[in-house]
DNA sequence: CAATTAGGTTAGAATAATTATAAAGAGATG
DNA sequence: CATCTCTTTATAATTATTCTAACCTAATTG
């Protein structure tokens, strides 16, 4: 929590309830889960406070919003490079802490200057591997859910 | 488009108009991108068609959805295994057909199934590195984007 | 201390993307 | 033709997110 004190922001009761919240915490929520969370510890809290305050964590790179579940954005306190496993059913997002060189070669760079990648792995999470969660009706299909093995 | 007709899909006119418009097309368009380019030859259109061809086609193996854009779906129908490369300032999205071999060890993977895998890359597109595009505001900060070279 | 200022929070309205519903159309079948 | 099934359409409803304007509050100034 220290970590955010240097971050040239006026640390509110809010943002430190949504801080907090975040602080350690790997479920990759969306900005409904940690408004529901910090809510109920902070009634007044509102929706748009939690979007301006991710959106402020943002830019002052504190949190990254991930992409990989199509139907919200989700945030990720944890700023350190590293990737997602995520359930093809559930769309439970794991990390991954497993380092991977993969550069791209600059024929395939189109011109484009590049700054970083993120890999997704695709599975089917415990839970729902015995006809668990699976909250979402008939999951999402998405590039890379059934590429080859390697 | 011969590729189509064994999906056991009635082809009507309008997913044929879709199918037609997506055949080759690389620029991974949203719903929105597709009922524009299709209604204009095929006024009648309508924007449930197109989602429920989507939708169709997605249960059917021809198309992939893509995250990747946090603000709206995206469409390939290339479903061959391939990773993506995406602008952070204007997200547009190009393909990668490099291929890795990223193996998840047994013990990274959570109790997870793995069925697959999906490498995005982060860069700046030659028009936006002009002081271009930039059709986003202010760009969309999201995971890997400032990883480390690798 | 009163007045200003800047930044933050709030409720609620507004947008944008997507999904659901129900009526109508079109083709195949008997 | 009557019926069945699938598809399309218009429209309503939902969901997620962003915008707006009023309100607060802490710090600063005179
Ligand atoms: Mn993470
Ligand atoms: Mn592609
Ligand atoms: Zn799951
Ligand atoms: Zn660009």
């Amino acid at each position: 929590m220290d970590r955010y004190k240097n971050i040239g922001l006026k640390l509110t009761p809010q943002r430190l309830a949504i801080l907090d919240f975040l602080e350690g915490n790997t479920t990759h929520p969306s900005a409904e889960e940690i408004f529901a969370a910090v809510s109920d510890r902070f009634p007044t809290m509102s929706f748009a406070t939690v979007y301006n305050t991710l959106e402020t964590l943002k830019e002052k790179g504190a949190v990254i919003e991930l992409t990989g579940d199509p139907r919200k954005k989700r945030f990720d306190p944890n700023t350190a490079p590293h990737h997602h496993l995520i359930c093809i059913r559930c769309r439970r997002i794991a990390d991954v802490q497993v380092d991977y060189k993969i550069d791209l070669p600059r024929s395939s760079r189109m011109g484009f200057e590049i700054t970083g990648n993120h890999i997704e792995f695709y599975g089917v999470c415990p839970a729902c591997r015995k006809g668990g969660p699976e909250k979402t009706g008939s999951g999402v299909q998405t590039a890379g859910e059934e590429s080859h093995e390697n």
